[in-house]
RNA sequence: AGCGGGGUAGGGUAGUCAGGAUAUCCCGACGGGCUCAUAACCCGUAGAUCAAUGGUUCGAAUCCAUUCCCCGCUACCA
């Protein structure tokens, strides 16, 4: 039973781009399918507005505007309008792409804002910022650099992005300074404002278990909803949408960036004389797409602000597994990255192309790896060998024999096989599974070349021209409704193929059923090829492309490394001092499990310490027993793989870790200067 | 070790939430066929102890327990 249509208003959503950076393959692995879901919404007869825009706010932008010495709003711009080209050039159909920065959206999270106060939501706090003496300003975000309170690494002042990955909230961070001078940065305290996010516990609990779209957001969400800390809301910027009341203070961004779903909502109702409210304040489908990395904000934080302020919250949110390059990790500094200018469409790759290899690739849950070698695959075997060599033989065929569509009936069990496949399909759509739609689609294609094949028109032609015929009509209805079927995964493409057929009508607005209706009898021109086979040579083109972009980042990576090892600063004599180095005995040593470097030591140093040493490599366990080695005493204490360390053990670290010892055995726990 | 994602034929991948009879699809290998079609297409064969062990069950890739192995946790990010 399919959820569509609904009497109730859908409306969809894609996460936003953030106006900083270029658009890559990983961006469209939210936008396609919720296109080709929109898509196959209208298919079904199901209305829907389509909304998205660019996300203009944050820290990092105006740090970026800054290194480029332009202003926020100039880049925001440049950006959207990129998104804005690249969405249209990838049949990427949004109703409206807005900006978080117009002044509806100003006004809609003031409204909001004020909502949450009035309801008692938001409280002021003082809390201790960083802030720079000598630019004068406070430090927000990624302003800051300091040290992660909960594990002690670099970080930046809103997430421990080196280390144990948390969020901080302002004010947490440890050894502040400043991003921008780099000097040591003050505490200070300040007014700031929190949203009551913890009040909102049982509420969200229950929400959870109604919220539909797809288990890898839902079931992330259910176990965070079980511990919610207040969230700061405000933060000290001058580029944002303004904290009521506040003239020095702006709203964080991840307020004001889900409020552009609803203001987008509202500039498309004013634009085409619809009604936004019917979205966002009565019952109402709202889908949003994102991506898997932002469940937090739209499965937590999203719902509970619209729960406080009053509005419809959310009925699905769909979360797309992320996506790798040549089966590694998307990085754009290390070269992982196929842009979507540069790299697809410039090489005059159809749009259609990448929009099957993301639906089909795997389920939609999934990370899906891009390589050039599965992407020629697909297109060489599917699309052009049974897809496009159907539809073109079919038509081909006819054209050739008949010039015309012969009258005449469908097979009753062709009638079947075309409906039993809308089902699978809109079964598979309903339950965002984008693979198991195309996969029913192409089997749809192979189906018809088998009958063309078994029913050897060619043969039949020359001996019974009225068989012939109804096998040739067979297979133009099951062209046909190949062509509605595959229209929310190929627009282009299947526009073409709709009107070479000659059919009436648009083909984005014609239903799925359309498909059960008979092929009318009437002249068939002969048909133009639409997907042709991409050579080898064009592949490894691409490949070399890419290949040559990892191996620059790689070198610059390096030599990044290099540099910052090279950077060693003189230290004075007392500073030398402070280092406790001693000699120490090997007490025992084993290989730590799960690591290929670690060994766990017991050294006595006049003591005894256990320490972890990352040379397993280089020396066996069972050697070390009862050698000495020289030991750094005083390093603070860390854990490694959740063993213990309470010392260094020094050694020459080369291209093999060769351990330090005593010329001669000496007393265990002698200093060493 | 922790957190997250995985382990299904030579490669990739579906199925796992809601257990069911010959484990999906694409490529590759092998054999055959067809000739309408973009050297496309169709049919067939070989190839998987569904990571391992134990349990629940009439029945387990699927549920439970334990173990092993691989990947990511360095930013930018959907």
């Amino acid at each position: 039973m399919s959820n569509f249509p609904s009497d109730k208003p859908v409306l969809i959503t894609c996460g936003l781009p953030y106006a900083n950076g270029k658009c890559h393959i990983g961006h469209l692995r939210t936008y396609v399918p919720a296109d080709i879901f929109v898509r196959s919404l209208r298919k079904q007869g199901q209305e829907a507005a389509f909304v998205c825009g660019s996300d203009a706010h944050g820290t990092p932008i105006v740090v970026n505007a800054e290194e480029q010495k332009i202003t926020p709003s100039e880049l925001v711009n440049k950006y959207h309008q990129h998104f804005e080209k690249i969405f249209k050039a990838m049949e990427v159909e949004f109703s409206i792409f807005g900006n978080t920065d117009s002044p509806t959206n100003h006004a809609r999270t003031n409204s909001i804002v004020e909502a949450l106060i009035n309801g008692g939501y938001v409280y002021p706090q003082v809390i201790r910022l960083a802030y720079c003496p000598h630019d004068e300003r406070f430090l927000p975000d990624r302003y800051v650099e300091g040290i992660c309170p909960y594990c002690g690494k670099v970080a930046r002042g809103d997430e421990c992005d080196q280390g144990c990955g948390k969020h901080l909230e302002p004010g947490e961070i440890k050894s502040a300074k400043c991003r921008i001078c780099g000097n040591p940065a003050e505490y200070r305290e300040q007014e700031h404002f929190f949203f009551k996010l913890s009040a909102f516990g049982d509420y969200l609990s229950d929400y959870l278990k109604t919220l539909g779209g797809t288990s890898n957001a839902i079931n992330y969400a259910k176990v965070w909803a079980k511990e919610l800390k207040d969230w700061c809301i405000t933060r000290n910027l001058e580029w944002g949408v303004r904290f009521p009341g506040h003239d020095d203070l702006v709203v964080y961004v991840w307020v004001d960036a889900p409020i552009g779903y609803i203001s987008f909502t509202e500039e498309w109702a004013n634009k085409t004389g619809g009604d936004w409210e019917k979205y966002w304040r009565r019952d109402s489908r709202i889908i949003h797409f994102i991506g898997e990395d932002i469940t937090y904000h739209h499965c937590i934080f999203w719902p509970a602000m619209l729960k406080g302020a009053g509005y419809t919250q959310p009925w699905a949110v769909v979360a797309s597994g992320m996506l790798k390059i040549d089966d590694k990790k998307f990085s754009k500094s290390r070269g992982f990255v196929v842009w979507v200018d540069e790299d697809y469409l410039d090489h005059g790759f159809h749009p259609d192309l990448l929009r099957y290899y993301i639906a089909n690739y795997t389920s939609h849950t999934k990370e899906l790896n891009f390589s050039w070698k599965v992407f020629q695959d697909k297109v060489n075997n599917e699309l052009v060998g049974a897809l496009g060599n159907f539809l073109h033989r079919t038509q081909h065929f006819t054209h050739k024999n008949f010039g015309a569509v012969p009258e005449g009936r469908i097979d009753d069990e062709i009638l079947e096989k075309i409906k039993s496949t809308i089902d699978t399909v809109i079964c598979a759509f309903d339950e965002y599974e984008f693979k198991k739609a195309t996969d029913a689609m192409m089997e749809l294609a192979q189906f018809g070349n088998a009958y063309f094949q078994s029913h050897e028109p060619w043969a039949l032609i020359k001996k019974d021209k009225e068989a012939c015929a109804r096998v040739v009509k067979n297979c133009l209805q099951i062209g046909k409704a190949l062509v509605l079927l595959f229209e929310p995964i190929l627009p282009g493409n299947m526009e073409k193929a709709w009107k070479q057929l000659g059919l009436p009508g648009d083909v984005h607005s014609a239903r799925f059923e359309n498909a059960l209706t008979e092929f009318p009898s009437m002249e068939l021109s002969a048909p133009e090829i639409l997907f042709t086979k991409i050579e080898d040579k064009k592949i490894k083109e691409m490949e070399a492309i890419l290949d040559k972009r990892i191996k620059i980042a790689m070198s610059k990576e390096k030599k990044h490394t290099e540099e910052t090892k090279e950077e060693k600063t003189e230290i004075t004599y007392e500073e030398f001092q402070k280092l406790d180095i001693r000699i120490g005995k090997v007490l025992s040593a084993e290989n730590i499990k799960g690591s290929d470097k670690l060994l766990k030591l017991e050294v006595d140093i006049g003591e005894k310490r256990q320490i972890v040493a990352g040379i397993a490599k280089s020396h066996a366990a069972a050697d070390l027993v009862g050698r000495q080695v020289v030991v750094m005493a005083n390093m603070k204490p860390a854990k490694l793989f959740g063993v213990e360390s309470r010392g260094m053990v020094l050694a020459a670290d080369g291209e093999e870790t060769v351990l330090l010892m005593p010329a001669k055995e000496v007393k265990e726990g002698t200093r060493v200067r």
